[in-house]
DNA sequence: CGTTTTTGACCGGCGC
DNA sequence: GCGCCGGTCAAAAACG
């Protein structure tokens, strides 16, 4: 369990690359962990978390989540809940185009990193732009699409797709811009449910997939019958909350600290950790394998 | 034969 | 206005 102790990666693995990432909590400590697997997150030691809230996510929640939130930023971050609550107002793209590219704003774009000679990895430039031709998603012109929270989970695996207890399908590849491998776009089988994903392999590392979550599920794993997926924000907000006195998460974007951001340290550890490829098909039936089968959130279900 | 993957085209946003 | 780029579509191929 304790990987990581000391080991620090040799070429800083950050997450530079990914600077356009609208990210607000990043998991990189076994404390840290520890505290998602109360969550029921039971976070393989070679992986690392992000919460990639947008800020249009946020008209989702309630707003009691939404004040969590905000304490929880002001804990870390002196009060600028904006980190947190608008996700550095990294992308409010739900607003009238041209505001909704927040995200690229120079004021959340800290030295990010050595390397910000990747673009954006995970798209939140705010170019979101979807839109598919077939209007049946409920797109009405006029009305932007409102991006669904996002979590990023950063994985040392020989696998790009790893199980995490629900079926997914892929339904597009893409190139990524200054990397070497492509980026998966999957989606969720269950035709009610619209959570997709993306999965890319860091160029930076490319033992490490990174693994992006975009919505809730509204069903059950397939192999899990406990249910759940991604806990709320306010599961998120009040647990943090709760352990204000530590600095369980750092806000990306109120830590300029020149690229040292974020040292996935615990990600260079050669953890045994390793998916097997059948397990990419099917869910196992136990969950010990998956990285985020395990996400099934015990207390989730109430 | 039903489902998933592959892959090129297309769309829309954004920067220049 | 144009080109780049991320994301998605959809037809065909592959798979079990």
């Amino acid at each position: 369990m304790e990987d990581e102790s000391g080991k620090s990666i040799p070429g800083s693995t950050e997450f530079s690359g990914h600077s356009s990432w609208d990210t607000d909590y990043f998991f990189s400590n076994d404390r840290e962990r520890n505290i998602l697997s109360e969550f029921g997150w039971n976070l393989q030691r070679d992986t690392v978390v992000r919460d990639l809230e947008t800020g249009g996510s946020f008209s989702a929640f309630d707003q009691i989540e939404l004040d969590q939130r905000s304490d929880l930023a002001g804990s870390f971050s002196s009060g600028s809940h904006q980190v947190i609550v608008s996700s550095g107002s990294a992308s409010i793209d739900n607003k009238s185009p041209g505001g909704g590219d927040a995200a690229s704003s120079p004021s959340n774009q800290p030295s990010m990193s050595s390397s910000s000679s990747e673009e954006q990895p995970e798209n939140s430039t705010g170019s979101d732009g979807k839109l598919p031709k077939i209007a049946s998603k409920g797109t009405k012109k006029g009305q932007k699409r409102i991006r669904q929270p996002r979590f990023a989970f950063m994985t040392k695996s020989e696998v790009d797709h790893l199980e995490d207890g629900y079926r997914w399908r892929k339904y597009g590849q893409k190139a990524v811009k200054n990397s070497p491998f492509p980026r998966g776009y999957y989606r969720c089988t269950n035709s009610k449910c619209t959570v997709k994903k993306r999965v890319e392999r860091s160029s930076e590392d490319p033992s490490i997939v990174i693994t992006t979550y975009e919505g809730q599920h509204c069903h059950h794993t397939v192999g899990f019958p406990i249910g759940g997926f991604i806990p709320h924000e306010s599961a998120f907000a009040a647990r943090f909350a709760d352990s204000t006195s530590t600095n369980i998460y750092y806000p990306r974007v109120q830590f300029p600290l020149g690229g040292s951001l974020h040292h996935v340290s615990q990600l260079q550890s050669q953890g045994p950790y390793q998916v097997r490829p059948e397990l990419t098909q099917r869910p196992p039936p136990q969950n010990n394998e998956g990285l985020l089968g395990d996400i099934v959130p015990s207390g989730m279900r109430s």
